[in-house]
DNA sequence: CTGTTAGCGCATTCAG
DNA sequence: CTGAATGCGCTAACAG
């Protein structure tokens, strides 16, 4: 199977004549090389077929021109905010590496392990989807989407306006006439987390709806743990007629157990999720969301990375945050 | 900003009192350290937030436990695939890395660049995401998942059952009345565009419906390929009363074509796809598209490579072949 | 049990 | 203009 141990440019330098130094000036664009034997490298790395191995390179070179996006596992909200990044990366000469250490459910800390094994080697700048911790003393530059901690931190931040986002959901199951509004919530220790409660909370409290705490429950973001949650709000004595989740994955989740139960959405009760995933229009049925311009969240992190790759170390302190808006399907019905 | 040029295995060896050879071994779980020295190393290791450098590690030792997915960039396609390949992982112990080299539009031979620049220190193996050309002489087991040239080579594949997928779509089309059929089609270096074009003749001539080749185009998967194809069809002084896009991506450009030209879809023109993207959901109107297991494919392209990995060169012309069906959404109607 | 010695593939001085 | 030497951070022999 190993036909071919893979050319490296010893290879080519013995084929073309030369030695390795004067491949590595070629390939790097250095001047000191003569117009002859530029070519005859060139060719001879055609001919073989060499490419510069990333880890050897970045070992010696601080540059690799790539880019990493730090994910703790690839599902619905990372792979959108990748398709984001990888758009306006190509205007770019960056290239795209995307990782994920073997972190399900996000155990804290992942991102810091995963930044320690790229950084300083691999990549010369990081995007952080959703970290549950900031490292302040990183190496390389870094860009934080949707972090735990909130604007409090040394490094730029994306995120999307969680806090009015979350009043919109409510107000939105307000208007149709609920009272009685379960939270299923994210994880406690996310920033996004808080401001979606806080949201829930001021939007009711701006009805004068009072909060009912048995209907806030913690979901935990993930398909696994929201469903407990989930079973539990539905098979109260006194359910709720709506549920806000915090995410459109604990959505579709509460969605589907409340079908396993017998009850209909949203004519037993109604569902609204966070994200605007594209999982949720396939939802049955399809489920009504506050939308996160996540290509756009992609899209701006690079940028501000991109910017501190460039011109040192500007705007440290840049936190952009993105409005998100209601998008209206089928889970929700007037009581 | 680099407070920290972070902390190498020589500063844990300083801190522990040992030398770098034995921090490596206890990173990697080598015998022959003491049980007192092995704590207080990782009691270090701990404190300083130390963590192996993938880049350096990957040189010397030719296992990395990292699996990489290579895709020319990240689209709707490759993005689903990714997620079922993730979700896949977790069962192992294995890290992911997906990466995507600029090279938009595919340029023929991106996997033989991304594959040297990974391969033989990176990656202990390659998923390749809609390769143009399957490279024989690897040095890391690969799996090509929907390859340019089909079945015809010697790495496993994973594809889906493009021919019937796209007799399907026609068959669909036909049996709502539409006899004036276009097909937008894929890039013919593809093999699965040449096989969703054959579909669509093998199902016209069944019908005994005449193609017309005016109706035929290339649309070259992307939307940027795809518009002006589009565009040239629906404006015909006798335009298609129904379009068979190749690809989800291009069937949407078709609509948002067809909307710019003021034709409702599907009252004045139909409109379907094949792949069964999330977005196509999203899609006004949700799109009528042939479902690609998408999920399944990635997982199964992992599955064949932890096979591989761990059993040596077993089923190298392993060649699986998902099934397709028919996802009705609002894009098409009778004529 | 532990430290010392070699490189892995490449980019960079610095001589020739 | 070119090549030989050096070291990046780490692991794999061996030596103590």
């Amino acid at each position: 199977m190993q036909a071919s141990p893979r050319v490296k440019m010893a290879d080519v330098a013995k084929a073309a004549g030369v030695s390795v130094a004067t491949v590595s000036k070629v390939v790097n664009g250095r001047y000191g090389v003569s117009e002859a034997t530029h070519e005859r490298v060139l060719a001879v790395i055609g001919e073989l077929g060499y490419e510069t191995s990333l880890g050897a390179r970045s070992l010696r070179s601080l540059q690799t021109n790539v880019i990493g996006v730090l994910v703790a596992e690839f599902e619905p909200f990372s792979t959108e905010l990748l398709k984001g990044v990888s758009d306006a990366i190509a205007a770019t000469d960056y290239e795209l590496l995307a990782y994920s250490g073997g972190h399900r459910g996000g155990a804290v800390g992942w991102e810091r392990r995963s930044l320690g094994r790229l950084a300083g080697s691999l990549i010369d700048g990081a995007i952080l989807v959703t970290p549950t911790v900031v490292e302040t003393g990183t190496s390389i530059p870094v860009v934080a989407v949707d972090p735990h901690t909130g604007d409090t931190t040394a490094v730029p931040t994306v995120e999307a306006d969680n806090l009015v986002g979350a009043r919109t959901a409510t107000e939105h199951l307000l208007s149709l006439g609920h009272r009685r509004i379960a939270l299923l919530g994210g994880r406690p220790d996310l920033e996004s987390a808080r401001l979606r409660e806080q949201g829930f909370r001021e939007a009711m409290a701006a009805a004068a709806v009072p909060v009912d705490e048995e209907l806030v429950r913690s979901g935990g973001y993930r398909p696994e743990t929201a469903e407990g949650p989930a079973t539990e709000l539905l098979t109260l004595p006194e359910p709720p007629t709506a549920v806000f989740a915090a995410n459109d994955l604990s959505a579709i989740t509460t969605m589907e157990v409340a079908a396993r139960l017998g009850q209909s959405v949203p004519g037993d009760v109604s569902v609204i999720g966070f994200d605007n995933v594209p999982e949720s229009a396939l939802a049955t049925p399809p489920l009504t969301t506050i939308q996160q311009p996540l290509h756009q969240m992609g899209a701006t992190a690079l940028d501000l990375l991109v910017g501190m790759l460039r011109g040192a170390a500007e705007g440290r302190a840049t936190h952009v945050r993105l409005p998100t808006s209601l998008v209206e399907r089928a889970s929700c019905a007037p009581l």
